[in-house]
DNA sequence: GCCGTTTTCGGCCCGACTGTTTTCAGTCG
């Protein structure tokens, strides 16, 4: 919540929560959504601008124009005020609820007088909710199912939340005087896919002024605990975060304390208590006399316990351990090593920014290629036809320069019988496709399977796209026998998608792993929707990283030509 | 509330799925 976008599409989502509760015109509830939409991927700063320039921005019009002007200057909005006096509170956060949507939730509150999560998790432990016009038992019993792994999401934010909570605290540590190094550890270091709390690690002699700058953090709503070294804070949206200040001679031993994870820490001090030695968050040392043998970096403890320095994303005590005492520890995909990206959506579909504006963000980013993949026919919201298709695979080819490749493709839908969108003649005239699921989630192990492989094995098929379907905190993974999957896309020639997405990180890295293993390959992309979801791939990396997925793994780290081979299927593993 | 080779009003994303119904309402993508 860092970007006064971000801000204000947040008060335009909560407009259109709002408005839909209170059952007003739906057109209106959409105008905002659609609005926040494209507010919060706009590249400018729309604090920043006037009224005319707010007018460019697709979906803003003169009304929400004004809003945005009024938010910018007084920081409220007159509206939205009104509407939360009219609201109860909490009742809103009922609508985060998969499978309840405003009508329902408005029943609930006039009927059964719920206004929170916990009350509605009690009605439905008394089942009251069976006895309301629409309700059944099977219904009731299946918003119990969905509440159980809402609550177990709670309280866990998505990396890229905690990343720009994180950036933004420590821009502030670093600038305080006597402040040598800061840092965060933890699951955010190890680039987990949600984070519960932050940890800050600052390497300073003296404590004090940090703790003070940190309690005076704009970002920082109230200091819960402040010991000698350590503060406890909670910021203004509600994440706990943990700073530690450490001398700086120990910053090194603190640092692998503090990054964690658990397992991995106890295995290391297994083997530093195998040698003589004692592992703490002050450093290793020797048990014999307590000579420190390593406390200032990282590599110094790796390399005085006889390893090879262990990058974060690893440290899960899967195997990492054994593959650095043996030197085996794979080379790391990085984000820089992309040429390219191989999932994008522009206007003709759900996307936010044109063609010419991808492909020059694309260009921007020094890409060699990029792939464009609007969605097909069959996803129903949208209005794609074989003719607009067509009119964009024109439009590409008018746009091709020798410095960036364009690859026309589409994101097609795997029916539930695992069937595409078009014939197939019609699918080999694209340079690219990506088949994903995006309807019917649940269905048997094994019709699923069946399902994945006979869309990986169609002759013009090159991504499986986020094959899990999962979306973080909201829809669990589709259940699959995925080593079947990977070895059928092994054999075929289809990567595996890495998607960058923050809500989805699809493949998870422990299944961007067991692919590779099974010798598939991997394609890291964004799905951006907006220029700016291009820079998602930096989380896609570092998903594909915690897989120990190795660069040349990802098909776009190749160079186009060993890529466009791929893509026909002139490859051979 | 937005938007316009259907332009300043009257459209606006639409088909599938689920669970409840006996013809449909609500939700989702």
């Amino acid at each position: 919540m860092t970007r006064s976008n971000d801000e204000v599409a947040a008060r335009l989502s909560e407009m259109a929560e709002l408005l839909s509760i209170g059952g007003g015109d739906p057109y209106r509830v959409r105008a905002y959504e659609k609005a926040a939409r494209a507010v919060e991927s706009y590249p400018l700063e729309v604090d920043e601008l006037d009224a005319r320039a707010l007018d460019e921005i697709p979906a803003v019009g003169s009304h929400i124009a004004a809003k945005i002007l009024q938010l910018a200057s007084t920081g409220h909005l007159d509206e939205l005020d009104e509407l939360r006096a009219q609201v109860p509170a909490g009742l809103r956060s009922l609508l985060g609820v998969p499978g309840l949507g405003p009508k329902r939730a408005r029943q609930i509150y006039d009927e059964l007088h719920v206004t929170s999560l916990p009350e509605l998790a009690e009605a439905v432990r008394a089942e009251q909710l069976r006895h309301l016009k629409g309700w059944g038992d099977k219904s009731e019993a299946h918003l119990g199912e969905v509440l159980r792994q809402y609550r177990e999401a709670a309280g866990r934010m998505q990396l890229a939340t905690a990343l720009a909570l994180a950036e933004e605290l420590l821009g502030e540590l670093a600038s305080v005087p006597g402040v040598e190094r800061a840092t965060y550890a933890g699951s955010l270091r190890r680039r987990c896919e949600t984070i519960g709390d932050i940890d800050l690690l600052v390497a300073a002699v003296d404590p004090v002024p940090v703790m003070d700058a940190f309690a005076a953090c704009r970002l920082v709503a109230e200091v819960g605990a402040r010991g000698s070294t350590k503060s406890v804070a909670t910021t203004t949206t509600g994440v706990q975060v943990d700073l530690r200040v450490i001398p700086p001679e120990v910053f090194g031993a603190a640092l692998v304390y503090f990054t964690g994870s658990k397992a991995h820490g106890i295995h290391l001090r297994r083997i530093a208590q195998r040698r003589g030695f004692k592992l703490s968050e002050y450093g290793l040392e020797r048990v014999a006399d307590g000579s420190v043998l390593a406390s200032a970096t990282e590599e110094q403890i790796y390399a005085a316990l006889g390893l090879s320095y262990v990058p974060p994303p690893l440290r899960e005590d899967t195997g990492e351990i054994e593959a650095a005492a043996n030197g085996e520890l794979p080379e790391l995909v990085e984000v820089v090593d992309l040429r390219g990206d191989l999932h994008t959506h522009t206007t003709l579909s759900d996307g936010l920014a044109t063609l010419e504006e991808m492909v020059a963000a694309a260009r921007s980013r020094r890409y060699r290629y990029l792939g464009i993949t609007d969605h097909a026919p069959l996803l129903a919201m949208q209005r794609v036809t074989a003719e607009k298709v067509l009119d964009q695979r024109r439009a590409v080819e008018a746009l091709r320069r020798p410095d960036l490749e364009l690859l026309h493709g589409s994101e097609l839908n795997i029916q539930p019988d695992g069937s595409l969108d078009w014939d197939d003649d019609f699918l080999s005239g694209f340079d690219v496709l990506v088949a994903s699921v995006h309807s019917a989630f649940q269905m048997s192990r094994d019709d699923m399977t069946k399902r994945l492989i006979r869309a990986v094995e169609h002759p013009s098929v090159n991504i499986l796209g986020h094959p899990t379907g999962r979306s973080l905190g909201h829809r669990p993974a589709i259940e699959c026998d995925w080593e079947a999957v990977f070895d059928a896309a092994a054999r075929s020639g289809t990567a595996l998608e890495v998607n960058s997405f923050p809500d989805r990180l699809d493949l998870p890295g422990e299944l961007a792993r067991l692919a590779q293993q099974h010798g598939a390959v991997l394609a890291i992309s964004s799905d951006a929707h907006a220029t700016r979801h291009l820079d998602h791939v930096a989380l896609g990396a570092a998903t594909a990283q915690r897989g120990w997925v190795r660069p040349d793994s990802v098909i776009n780290t190749w160079p186009i030509g060993r890529l466009r081979r791929f893509l026909r299927k002139e490859w051979h593993p």
